[in-house]
DNA sequence: CTCATATATATCGCATCTCGATATATATCG
DNA sequence: CGATATATATCGAGATGCGATATATATGAG
């Protein structure tokens, strides 16, 4: 199952990347990481979700009820983990050369 | 006309930020400014400069015929500028919070 | 007690977006 | 003469995004 790398899939598989979350908990870390700015909508979520296991980039990773809610757990695979760090070299790549498209001259460019 | 900020997007716009170019120039360069992992396809393209268009973040800049074939111009609006500089910023705040969480500690987390 | 909000899951369907296929045309190189 | 590169554009299937909807519990305000 080949899935596209959008930037909603690049962030669910970045908000798992420290340890399991459950679906709600991801859509909280995804804010957190992008400073308020992307709010990750149920429909979006557990479509991600869906494909991401899938593909075989994360996996589910247990069940527990807190406060008389359940919450499944995600966790990153090994093969996920390594998309992750391939995504975000190319992503680091990119800003640097979109950076020294629209700041030209400032070292490094 | 809100349009969503796909990659896709972000890189035409990119491609367009030092000068004008046309369709065909615009997949060269995004191949180039991507190190060749991406190739826009036709259909692709030309629905992303529609839309662009149509945000009012590039529009057309002339046309010109070059060894008996048209080149159909496009450049970006102060809009477009504008819209590319906050996008850049936002990509460069992601990529610094995702290589603080893979590879903490190495200065700058 | 009630209502709103937060937490937590999940599905549905419309709109949007991607992208290969297709079409048309010229130039170049083998 | 055919393949490849340049150059435009459209079509439609499939993938993706996301708001709406549904269900359920806990908490705090009024």
């Amino acid at each position: 199952m080949a899935i596209r790398m959008t930037e909603q899939v690049y962030l669910v598989l970045l908000a798992l990347a420290d340890h399991p979350r459950h679906g709600y908990g991801v859509v909280q870390r995804v804010l957190e990481l992008s400073d308020g700015a992307v709010r990750l909508s149920a429909g979006t979520l557990y479509g991600v979700l869906d494909r991401l296991t899938a593909a075989g980039w994360i996996t589910e990773s247990g069940e527990e009820v807190v406060d008389g809610r359940l919450r499944r757990y995600y966790r990153v695979t090994d093969d996920g983990a390594a998309t992750l760090a391939a995504e975000t070299a190319r992503l680091e790549s990119l800003t640097r050369r979109a950076a020294a498209v629209l700041r030209p001259g400032l070292a490094g460019a």
